[in-house]
DNA sequence: TTGACATATCGATAATTCACGATATAATGA
DNA sequence: TCATTATATCGTGAATTATCGATATGTCAA
């Protein structure tokens, strides 16, 4: 876990929205492509139209917070699903209240 | 709570060593003035000096965390103690588990 | 009041971030 | 193979951040 990285990604709304959009995926995206959201995540796209920015905007966001760890990814076909690492997420909550 | 203001606070690796500091102040200053620095917190000198960098950089930085309502400060004659705000650090804690 | 010290603020420059358009790459289907 | 679609990356200019030195302000002690 690298904190320091893990807090700049949540230093932006556009990415914060992101991680609590995709905490209950169903609420905030239209089904794609019979994909489970929750279980596989939701697609560059379909962030993309929420965002209302730019396709390049929505995927180096996701690329942030994945490097940082929050979000994991999956490659299906010419899709890619992205999701919420729940345990990385519960691990910088935890590091907050312990080490800081 | 400004969420977003706290995270850009806490994407410092200096900042965070502030903040640590703080949270057991006798354990990482010197004695100052016969202060208690638990009760009333730090002047910014000590900080500067543990910093290592200017005074310039440790007022700003001190000035940072404040205004993320992450420390408090009590002016003192000439000296201004900071100390950490434990109840703020909690909220933000809670709110990246709960809000997250 | 003046001098000395503690702190805050004001530029300044380099580095980083924001958000974009353009383009490259990967995968599909015809 | 080729055209189309989905995503990633590159290069940009504007905005913000990191850190500094210089200076202003505030407070005490002589």
């Amino acid at each position: 876990m690298k904190p320091i990285e893990i807090f700049k990604a949540l230093s932006n709304e556009s990415r914060l929205d992101i991680l609590r959009w995709l905490k209950e995926p169903e609420q905030h995206f239209t089904p794609h492509e019979g994909i489970d959201m929750r279980e596989i995540g939701v697609c560059v796209s379909q962030v993309t139209e929420k965002l209302n920015m730019t396709q390049s905007t929505a995927s180096q966001y996701l690329s942030i917070l994945q490097r940082a760890g929050l979000i994991k990814t999956e490659r299906i076909g010419k899709f890619t699903y992205y999701k919420r690492d729940e345990e990385v997420i519960r691990q910088i909550g935890e590091y907050l209240k312990q080490e800081i």
